[in-house]
DNA sequence: TCTCCCATGTAATATGTTACATGATTGT
DNA sequence: ACAATCATGTAACATATTACATGGGAGA
């Protein structure tokens, strides 16, 4: 597991601390919530499952059902655990992927609270140097900005801007507990 | 040029199409806009660069320069062309890697005004879907959401929200060319 | 001198997809 | 009978990264 991006293998370390599952539970899983990362194939999946158990990182639980073809399923161990951890504490790369930071959000179940806070922030720094980096660049004088670039660049300014007041709004909302808002109606409990 | 996503040789294409380039060239420009995508490295560069030379996407001309070493550079040709608006036309994959629609933003520099225009609408139409996705998820009435999956969901929300609302703020102004409006303190023309 | 920019390229590696292969069970 | 879902896996391919190799010119 080298140093770099967050990777499928992270993702199932993150789902296995939940709860043991099967190649085909994740699939199926990542499947349903397929909003905001597209779920990977099974070409990559039972592969990822394998490395992770050559590395220690899970284990194999073979499981036979009757008349049915026998389920692997597999549990995160320490080094696993450990691994997880590890990964989720490095400093996200600085290009707009968004994926990784979302897979964290989702992954940070067994940080506390306080972590998940200083993921939010962490987010909220990077984004903040994003859009000053545009705001600088359209702003630019000379630097012949066409249209489709300004375009591009307005943009990417929108959703930055986006994005920050969505990490705002979000982070006051964890930093003052005692007010129990309510967002998008839903009263949202903020217990971690 | 298998068909699928929109890729790194599509990029050369389209920035081919303003003006012949050499390998170091594109790779000082990406860098030089290193706010929405990262750019790639010399080792994917130049096997693209050679791999559409092979097609006859693009022609190489060598350039020697004195005491130093010689430059290749590479223009496109009409088939170039031709695949880069072919790959312009594809429908975008649903997914939200972004970086598909910024790139096919930046190089739409040979469509007309109508195609830049539908090619807004095309996105404004997904991202539209896939809001409407993440509300229905967010509002499944059993479904165990946690608060980290909650919390991704809304976030994805915002964004998506952020984004239909800079769409239909663009396509506002492009479909309606007589007011001249003012945006960011800068005034944007509209011609294309 | 030493470092940075110019300028090209290859090799090893990482990471993923699509398509294929297999086969049982459940619902229509 | 047929399709969908369960369940695992491999092989070929696509695409990209990092690290390495090479070498000249410009400026501190």
């Amino acid at each position: 597991m080298t140093t770099g991006q967050v990777n499928l293998r992270h993702l199932i370390l993150g789902l296995l601390t939940r709860k043991p599952m099967s190649g085909y539970d994740i699939k199926r899983f990542l499947k349903s919530l397929g909003w905001l990362m597209s779920s990977p194939s099974f070409g990559s999946l039972y592969p990822a499952l394998h490395a992770l158990s050559q590395n220690g990182l899970v284990i194999e639980d073979s499981v036979s059902q009757q008349n049915k073809r026998s389920r692997k399923v597999y549990s995160i161990t320490e080094a696993g655990k450990k691994a997880l951890q590890e990964c989720l504490s490095w400093p996200a790369t600085p290009d707009i992927t968004l994926k990784s930071f979302i897979i964290q959000l989702i992954l940070a179940n067994s940080s506390p609270r306080a972590g998940l806070i200083a993921h939010l922030q962490q987010r909220r720094s990077q984004v903040a140097i994003h859009r000053a980096a545009l705001a600088q660049m359209i702003d630019a004088p000379g630097k012949e900005v066409n249209l489709k670039e300004h375009l591009a660049l307005d943009y990417g300014l929108a959703l930055a801007a986006a994005e920050l007041a969505w990490l705002d709004n979000t982070l006051n909302r964890f930093l003052q507990p005692l007010s129990m808002e309510v967002v998008g109606g839903k009263s949202t409990a903020l217990e971690v």
